[in-house]
DNA sequence: CTGAAAGCGCTAACAT
DNA sequence: ATGTTAGCGCTTTCAG
């Protein structure tokens, strides 16, 4: 390969006028213009990033830090954020974290190290605080998805107690009144706590005792939803509907429901939480609360264009749109086809999602072939996320 | 941050030594070491990556280009991918093309730039030649999935002729006489073409007759599963199974025959390509072939390892593991669990994915929830690839 | 054993 | 408008 002192040479000129002509920070008269680019086309010349990036500190690249990326839900938002990524010009890099300590503190260190100017990170661990005292005062940092208690760095989460309000709700209108609620552990992740506390308040509005046989923690995985069904099934009196706090858990169920022989939704309801893609492919469908891993990602990578906590990140951004340090919008997501985006408030709506023509709000009731699916759809909720107030939460909560 | 220039300065020593001592190329007498260490310690000293690779000449990261990671066969690969590259120290940066050339030609450049010591290529579109030209002499690229016909890398490819002809035996031993055919566009993809080929092998063998009425082309998309269910039922004498060529596409189906309330598999037999992970988890199960998206993913990182053709990512591997030019086998995967795998050869054997027991071979029996799974298992087949001859194909295929 | 110095390829003052 | 020079932080000859 060629480096720009050939070019140079060949051109006729410096190696700094070159560099320059490149940035565009300097106009040239044609002539020397041209000499440059015949240079450049003869030598098949290319910019070394490396040295480009040493030069200018920073590695031009965001790492996206989360436990998995086979989960369709984080693939979503890994293919989000490589989009929004890669329409700045930033590489991005996948970091892996498996759940474990030692990886994400890896991944952080980096860094300290060049090797990213900024962190996107989705946990999925409760957090004794190690994890917190690492990100310290880190400036470029963002966490999505499960919150690190006490981190003071930009947060994109959802609202999981109106999540889990909604979907036992949902179940609530439509006549159930021994509800059970399933989810993951420990009880200290945030996700958990919050969409179970959502869930007692449905009840207690609905005036239905909390029964704590109903409820378990055991994980966010397919098998524990069997396992749970299945000590669902044995109690005295069992639950007639379940809200499973994500869509892995309810098809665990749904497996485990269809060996049993158990009709769904007939003689059982199951609302999920996530809304993955695939949901819909479920045979049948089941309701989910949706969650957009796409707008987690998404609304994410806008706040690194915006907030000068990331300035690291945002400088070269924030050269060329020099409204430094004003109030901006940074949630303002494009409603999704079929749906309205209503931002500051909620609103309800029946969706379109699906072939749910002819919806019933009633479970025992099913339309065309023989299916239960009933969609609810909350806009987006934006929010005013001041300069110089970074650790702000951003709440998304859909529902569908 | 503190650069290695304080620590020597810390520690009295030039910061030659330090580096040496760092890299190990140095045994320093215990008092000098012990400075340094404390200077270490005391500055928080962490090696800038970006210097450090720009005086390598290496990224020490390697590219994984592929359509889309939402889609979880190709999420499943970047997974496995992500994992063999940290398990070796490398970064992946993850490289979206949505199928278009010029994203796939940004990322080949990136290995110009430095930006990348190696590269993982999923094309999915059916090359002109300009991805081969692109391609060009290029050492350090791997292609997987998807052939580009004509270029001289290592590939690691599926054996798409056995899959579909394995599909087709599969619903002809179940007694079907009337197969239809649904796969991808243009047929001038290699996928499209080898499965529709290893299709009509199967029905020659049977007796019976190729009936084009009964193939349609489209996209493997899940869309086009239902259009081309709506033309395939609305033939004078439709079929009674269906070889899809991916299980989106069978999902597609699925979807369509329950609006039209026919009944699977009584009335219409299914089987996918892909196994995604998630296909068990539709209801019904289907049947699919399985070309492992993880093997795919670590088979490639494993040629890496020892095929000289990618010298420039290997070399620093090789140099702790001097066996170099020595013919190496490539493809060692585990067996996955309750499966055989068979080096060399060909068996096939009843799987244990999923609930099926009780297995029926004919489609019009099922067993407990009223669901048809039948499962194969076809162990690997792995291949000497002698050094020097990078461009050999590995053809990886099973199914289940 | 250890240090001085050159160099990786580029950018960015500072000159001219 | 262009050249000169000094770094960016590290590794690696080459000397001592």
């Amino acid at each position: 390969m060629s480096t720009i002192r050939d070019v140079a040479e060949v051109a006729r000129v410096s190696k700094a006028t070159v560099s320059r002509y490149l940035n565009g920070t300097l106009a040239l008269p044609p002539d020397t213009a041209e000499r440059i680019d015949a240079a450049i086309l003869a030598l098949n010349y290319r910019q070394n990033s490396l040295a480009l990036r040493l030069s200018l500190g920073s590695s031009e690249t965001i790492g996206l830090a989360m436990p998995d990326v086979a989960n369709p839900f984080f693939a979503e938002i890994a293919d989000e954020v490589e989009l929004a990524a890669s329409e700045r010009g930033y590489g991005l890099s996948l970091c892996i974290t498996r759940n474990q300590f030692d990886r994400e503190s890896l991944y952080v260190g980096w860094l300290d190290t060049q090797h990213l100017d900024g962190l996107i990170l989705v946990s999925n661990r409760p957090d004794d605080g190690s994890l917190r005292a690492l990100i310290g005062q880190r400036r470029n940092i963002v966490i999505i998805d499960e919150d690190v208690p006490g981190a003071e760095v930009p947060k994109v989460l959802v609202d999981n107690v109106q999540g889990g309000y909604l979907a036992t709700q949902h179940l609530i209108q439509a006549g159930h009144r021994r509800i059970a609620h399933v989810s993951g552990r420990p009880r200290g992740l945030f996700t958990v706590q919050e969409r179970c506390e959502g869930y007692r308040r449905a009840l207690a509005q609905a005036g239905i005792a909390f029964d704590e046989a109903l409820v378990c923690f055991g994980s966010y995985e397919r098998e524990f939803g069997a396992t749970a069904l299945a000590g669902l099934l044995a109690l005295p009196s069992p639950p007639t509907a379940i809200f499973a706090a994500s869509d892995y858990l309810a098809v665990g169920m749904l497996e485990a429901l269809r060996d049993r022989a158990v009709n769904v939704p007939r003689d059982m309801s199951i609302v999920g939480f996530d809304d993955m893609e695939f949901a819909s492919l479920l045979m049948p469908p089941i309701s989910t609360m949706r969650q957009s891993a796409r707008d987690l990602g998404r609304t994410d990578v806008d706040m690194r264009k915006s907030i000068d906590a990331l300035s690291y990140l945002v400088e070269p951004l924030l050269a060329q749109n020099p409204r430094l340090g004003q109030p901006v919008r940074v949630c303002r997501p494009r409603p999704h086809k079929g749906e309205v985006s209503v931002l500051g408030s909620h609103r309800v709506r029946s969706g379109t999602r699906g072939s749910n023509r002819g919806i019933s709000h009633h479970p025992h009731r099913s339309h065309s072939a023989g299916l239960h699916s009933r969609n609810l759809t909350l806009g987006l909720k934006g929010m005013e996320l001041p300069a110089r107030e970074p650790h702000r939460t951003i709440a998304v909560a859909r529902v569908s």
